[in-house]
DNA sequence: CGTATTTGACCTGCGC
DNA sequence: GCGCAGGTCAAATACG
């Protein structure tokens, strides 16, 4: 089991983990906290992955490793994962996730987090009270890959009643599998621009089935035909289960307000949500993408202004 | 009719 | 070598 060489058992074996060192990250630090510190923000509230440009967390995943202007040392590590992985982990799942205090799981570079500025006390007080449905996994390169080109892969968590969800760019589903010990089946998906090689796997977690696994493989070498920021939807269709999804384009890039609230970046603040979602129900048109990022970025600065 | 999904068959790697 | 599980292919099917 241990020398298994597939995502699902590296993923396995992250969560458990997880367990442990999200018990200390929740008593100290919040995920938004975190990325706050590690990434920086602008002034909408994007995470920024170096001085100049902005970027939401799906950007980050469509970067070379090598072009991350990232502070290897500022990410948070732990002896049982490879020595290549890191992980971000999500406040929901910090509130969902039972655990058993391990206060050594946690590096020590993590602890330099700790060291809090008022600055990093205000945001961190902010932040303690969103739940940020998000975990991000770096993960190995497929040993497969590895006598050749090392294909980068990245591995995320979404709480999310959707399977597939919607980064920006168009995939073609090739192929599902049913995944053993597990009742939802594995997705298989490749990037339908012809020079992008691509692909992703979805799956739901079998810990927490409200848990959609996303894994990416390779890094695409194209920008993202939505929008340029590579900004985050939400597909409300299920591939998973019968009949044909989405529209005749098959990219179905309609986007509910309602689904996306409850998806990647969600609060526990209903009175909020109502007063922010309540403004539509009907489906997004794709060159509505601005105008919903727009609205977020509004979302989160109003939220600020209340703190 | 064009395009995307479904799904059984096939391929590959790994452990025993 | 065999069996298992993951990953991929491709013909059949579905849908606008």
């Amino acid at each position: 089991m241990e020398k298994e060489n597939n995502v699902r058992t590296e993923i396995t074996n992250t969560s458990n983990w997880s367990s442990n060192a999200m018990f200390d990250i929740e008593k100290d630090y919040s995920l938004s906290f975190l990325l706050e510190t590690m990434f920086g923000v602008d002034e909408h509230r994007n995470y920024c992955y170096d001085n100049t440009t902005t970027s939401s967390i799906f950007d980050l995943l469509m970067i070379p490793s090598h072009q991350q202007q990232l502070q290897p040392q500022r990410f948070i590590t732990c002896s049982s994962l490879p020595e290549s992985s890191s992980i971000l982990l999500s406040d929901h799942l910090i509130n969902n996730v039972p655990v058993t205090p391990n206060s050594s799981s946690i590096s020590s570079s993590s602890t330099e987090l700790a060291a809090n500025d008022d600055h990093q006390h205000k945001y961190k007080k902010h932040f303690a009270k969103s739940d940020m449905s998000f975990c991000w996994l770096r993960l190995k390169p497929n040993k497969k890959k590895q006598k050749g080109e090392k294909e980068p892969r990245f591995a995320f968590m979404t709480k999310s009643e959707i399977d597939h969800l919607d980064d920006g760019f168009r995939w073609r589903k090739y192929g599902q599998k049913a995944v053993k010990n597990s009742p939802f089946p594995r997705s298989y998906y490749r990037c339908t621009t012809s020079s992008c090689g691509v692909k992703k796997r979805v799956e739901r977690s079998i810990q927490d089935t409200s848990i959609v696994i996303t894994t990416y493989e390779g890094v695409h070498t194209h920008p993202c035909p939505i929008t340029p920021r590579g900004w985050v939807g939400v597909q409300p269709v299920t591939t998973t289960y019968g009949g044909r999804v989405g529209g005749g384009d098959g990219g179905g890039r309609c986007c509910h307000y309602g689904d996306y609230s409850s998806s990647l970046f969600s609060t526990n603040n209903s009175l909020q949500e109502k007063r922010f979602w309540s403004s539509s129900n009907s489906s997004l048109a794709k060159d509505d993408h601005g105008l919903l990022q727009d609205m977020v970025s509004s979302r989160m600065r109003s939220d600020l202004i209340e703190e």
